[in-house]
RNA sequence: GCCCCCAUCGUCUAGCGGCCCAGGACGUCGCCCUUUCAAGGCGGUAGCACGGGUUCGAAUCCCGUUGGGGGCACCA
């Protein structure tokens, strides 16, 4: 056991994306590599765009991948409650007391006016804010007041340069003076996120905060506001930080939530494993071996440190996703995989049936969704119809002889695979002289449905004598 | 515009000064297996962004250039 202590903190919008599932992965298998705690919390200070779907989604996203946590909303802990929504009082306290302490100030300037001041001195507009507010005279801020305005908290950044090692990227540092005095408390008294956030890995105890990189410019500002806070007594010390690769899509830019493949429950739904998922996830920005690269959660676990992951950008490539997902498919003992596609089947399915034919795709699927398709013909029952494009390409007119012999042979052979293969080779290669791929191509089609099926003779007795014929002479 | 980060095959990566005229995986191409599609096996393809240093020696260290990315809200 370690006292560290890490967490995942998601805010509960929309649906889960990759990358921020790739996050709590990278952080779930440190905190457990360690000996670490994993706490979960949820960010959902933004009423506006929080939804109770999305938090659900969050829970069960965390659940599907085998990720569980220490401490968090289900569950409960020493630090809660774990929903930013129910710790009000606790961020307007520690507001309080750093307006009062000096570390904060009002701000009367609107976002209008603080442009407006970077026009008239002739500089860039979008500087940010100015500081306009540091030393108001309490005249100036009773005329405020008089105007009806409401106050901003800011936080008031020191004239130094902030530096911090961080755990995936070394030593970054900030030049003093090109962060701006930030907002943590809005005009109408809600808190902002820069405060919550920090305020909660505070009292939570949170000693490593590792998250994407797209968080890395507000880490100075954090900073700053940990040494406030350590120095009311708030927090024990400032935390350590690790900044993740961000996980990016076509042209290198961050993979967006409008993109098809950023939704984390588009992989579930498509048969993805979850510890196939998990694995390719982990790859990106990580690697075990230079020789391997496939894994277990356990051997993740035990392999994993936040300090060896890679500070540069990984794009999400679908294609490897999908092989490394494969390689699990193939990996899963016989028993268990017949019962992880029986999801994806027709609900009537017959469970011995399924069990019978499920060694004969286990390696020729690499998403379990692809069992609908290639033992669907099992299940249809009378609704059966070939694939229509599939069908077009060799159940034509020269497919003819090739079914009205194989029906000769179905008719009488004896039904089992190896009798079906001996005779129907002897039937459709000797008999009509045929090249194998023309002779079995349209029986395969007219049984199964497809041009690529599970193998032919074992579909046929698994069939059965009587529905077979039924399919060869409907391909008539 | 300002601040910050990043830079090895098309993609993900190994490499943390000599083991590298750079290894693995995905992709792609070819071959083999096969009197069934698929699967499988084998092999090829392709990379240290550029320029300066430091060093006996650099993909590895330093500086610069270029390129890419992220952030600059009373969102998170």
């Amino acid at each position: 056991m370690s006292d560290l202590r890490l967490r995942f903190s998601p805010s509960p919008t929309g649906t889960p994306h990759v990358g921020l599932m790739r996050t709590a992965l990278y952080n779930w298998a440190h905190a457990r590599h360690h000996g670490g705690k994993l706490i979960f919390r949820i960010e959902d200070t933004d009423a506006a765009r929080d939804s109770a779907e999305s938090y659900q989604m969050l829970l069960d996203a965390m659940s599907w991948l085998g990720l569980d946590y220490d401490e968090g909303p289900d569950l409960g802990g020493p630090y809660g409650p774990y929903r930013q929504s129910e710790r009000g009082d606790i961020y307007r306290d520690v507001a309080a007391k750093l307006f009062e302490a000096g570390y904060a100030y009002e701000s009367y300037s609107t976002p209008e006016e603080i442009e407006a001041r970077h026009k008239a001195l002739g500089r860039d507009p979008k500087l940010g804010y100015d500081g306009f507010d540091r030393n108001l005279t309490a005249e100036q801020v009773a005329a405020f007041k008089a105007e009806g305005r409401e106050a901003v908290l800011r936080i008031r950044m020191p004239d130094e340069d902030i530096t911090w090692v961080d755990a995936v990227r070394g030593e970054v540092t900030f030049k003093s003076g090109s962060v701006p005095d930030y907002v943590i408390v809005r005009g109408n008294g809600q808190p902002l996120y820069t405060l919550t956030n920090p305020v909660d890995d505070a009292m939570m105890r949170i000693n490593l905060i590792s998250r994407g990189e797209d968080l890395l410019s507000s880490t100075p500002r954090q900073i700053v506001l940990f040494r406030a806070m350590v120095a009311l007594g708030i927090a024990e010390t400032v935390p350590d930080y690790a900044h993740l690769p961000l996980v990016t899509g076509e042209g290198n830019k961050k993979l967006s939530k409008r993109d098809p493949r950023s939704n984390f429950f588009a992989y579930r739904d498509a048969g993805y494993l979850p510890e196939g998922l998990a694995n390719y996830l982990a790859l990106l920005g990580w690697a075990i071996a230079p020789d391997r690269d496939i894994f277990t959660m356990a051997e993740l676990i035990s392999a994993f440190d936040l300090h060896n992951v890679n500070s540069s950008a990984a794009r999400f490539d679908e294609k490897k996703c999908e092989a490394i997902n494969a390689e699990h498919v193939r990996r899963l003992d016989p028993a268990d995989f017949a019962d992880r596609i029986r999801a994806f089947l027709p609900d009537g399915a017959d469970p011995d049936l399924v069990a019978a034919a499920a060694p004969l795709i286990q390696t020729r699927i690499t998403t379990l969704a692809q069992a609908r398709d290639m033992l669907g013909f099992l299940f249809s029952g009378d609704a059966f119809a070939p694939d229509e494009a599939h069908a077009a390409k060799v159940l034509t007119e020269a497919a003819r002889p090739v079914l009205e012999a194989a029906i000769g042979v179905v008719e009488k052979v004896e039904w089992t695979t190896p009798a079906l293969e001996e005779a129907l080779k002897a039937a459709l290669i000797d008999g009509l002289g045929l090249k194998p791929k023309v002779a079995f191509a349209p029986l395969r089609v007219a049984v199964t449905g497809r041009t690529v099926s599970p193998p032919l003779y074992e579909s046929m007795e698994l069939l059965g004598r009587e529905t077979t014929l039924e399919r060869l002479r409907k391909a008539l």
